[in-house]
DNA sequence: CGATCTTACGGGATTCGTAAACATA
DNA sequence: TATGTTTACGAATCCCGTAAGATCG
């Protein structure tokens, strides 16, 4: 069948300088071998593409025809070549990454900041979604990877663990639950609850130990946004189980914050990929600085509720 | 470097089947082989192509951005071949050819309707132009051949014989040249003389065989068409020596045409070529036809002088 | 005769296929 | 265990470079 690149490049080459001999210097390769090239690539296409008069070499008519075609194939060749070193040394390509608003608000930006300080070229982008979705956008790859809590044990998916993040309950200023160091659930489900809605890690956590403990609940409200909980709290609806971290991101003047002794109620923070899928190379650099980021304090987070 | 068509191929079929085996088979190789081509593939890309994950085999991010580019440069190659096939069956292609307007219009329907017949889908586009321009043509490899006389020996190009065309002696009824059956040239300079002008082929054979025999000439009137030359004759301005053939061509009522017994004056008429330069399958094929068309009598001769 | 392309041929690298090993569902 | 990929290795092929041949200016 026909050979190969470097048959077009001899082509390319000849038709460019008009010599074998010249043309053979520059493919670093012998002369009979380049008249080898030729005519190899001459018989696979079927037309004779030079005209060889001992003192120069000219195209035929059909050579002038097909020039341009190969010219294209050599050119292409090389996109192709200059886009995968490209995206190999990661000075093109993106990320995209499904995150909790949580971790989007508060590890992310950090990095993102050392991942683009030294990847200038590398689109990065963020879907906040809450840990139902991010494990779907993970299995149907929609996204490189998700960074959020690996709550159903899915053989489809790895976890990696970044942080954990305790929860605690959040209460109004002069609730009866204050002044206590730590609280349990049982304590708490003495109260009326506001709570994230079903879907979100926090939710998941909760709702199992509910159910491990065998507890009633008095779940008044349901909220998507994590400072929606939080205010409603703060109104004296009811009381609240959240990310600790909560606490620094949003208003929580009027509140208290306590610590809860539940070996369930610890979000486990780290990537989900979908298994037996290897990470571009860019995808690959963002999640170690990721790892390198989480090794820092995290100084907000969002308010929204994951 | 960068391997081949081959191993795009290979790329392109897996990305397509999803398996290493049915591709193997597709492409008429063992799998082991393919296993191993995929791999130089992906070294010489420096980048990992699919996931191996045992039961499929899926692209990677990277091979997904890079799938398009291959595409490509497997369907440009594609394009190669089909178009060097297509010039090669003449499928395609042009020829173009400068022409004497005699020729044009008496040789050359008859070889263009012979050609077209069996290859419709090459374009042919004719010049014509008198004697020197065809020569010029055919060495600045504006057109891919010439059709015409060949009078000056010139190591540029080939000329190979086609037709010979005798020329006459064109007088006005009861001029005194009348009733002879032969005439000869100086028979012919003791009249006034119309002739083509310089640069055409008849002209040059005139002026030729005027020096060789060193002969005074009186010259009233040079023209660029044939049949101007015809009307000043029939109009009694002089006599005029041009090809016979346009005794058929042009309105010659009141007229006479008689041979002329001269050595010099007959004119070689062939396919003027550049040396060394091979013709393309479609205009070698065209020359065929012009060769068998030469074998059979013209009907028409056109109205320019040549 | 000098420059240049073509042909001939031997050595070396590449590629292929068979067979065996290995991995996963 | 069955399916499918990778590894190992011997054999065939392909490709290259050197040397000799041919051709044109």
């Amino acid at each position: 069948m026909y050979q190969g690149i470097k048959h077009i490049q001899a082509f390319l080459a000849i038709a460019r300088l008009g010599s074998f001999t010249q043309s053979a210097l520059e493919l670093h390769i012998s002369q009979p071998a380049l008249t080898v090239r030729i005519k190899q690539l001459e018989e696979s296409l079927g037309v004779r593409l030079f005209d060889r008069n001992k003192r120069h070499v000219v195209l035929t008519q059909t050579g002038r025809d097909l020039l341009p075609f190969l010219e294209r194939v050599l050119t292409d060749m090389e996109s192709v070549l200059r886009i995968s070193r490209e995206l190999a040394c990661m000075k093109c390509g993106s990320v995209t990454a499904a995150v909790l608003p949580t971790v989007a608000a508060g590890l992310l930006p950090e990095a993102i900041r050392r991942f683009g300080g030294k990847y200038p070229d590398i689109a990065i982008s963020v879907i906040d979604a809450i840990a139902e979705r991010i494990l779907h956008a993970v299995k149907s790859e929609e996204v490189d990877f998700g960074i959020g809590s690996y709550l159903w044990t899915d053989r489809e998916v790895d976890f990696e663990e970044l942080l954990v993040d305790r929860l605690g309950v959040f209460f109004p200023d002069g609730h009866p639950l204050s002044g206590r160091s730590r609280l349990t659930l049982r304590d708490v489900v003495a109260y009326p609850l506001i709570m994230p809605c079903r879907g979100t890690s926090v939710r998941s956590l909760f709702d199992r130990a509910i159910e491990k403990a065998a507890l009633k609940i008095d779940l008044v409200c349901e909220t998507v946004y994590l400072s929606t909980a939080i205010g409603m709290v703060r109104a004296g609806l009811g009381v609240s189980i959240l990310p600790e971290a909560a606490i620094r991101a949003a208003d929580c003047g009027g509140m208290r914050m306590t610590g809860i002794d539940d070996d369930g109620l610890v979000r486990r923070i780290g990537i989900i990929r979908k298994q037996n899928r290897s990470l571009s190379p860019a995808a690959g650099c963002f999640v170690q600085a990721l790892k390198e980021a989480s090794r820092v304090p995290m100084a907000y987070f969002s308010s929204a509720a994951d």
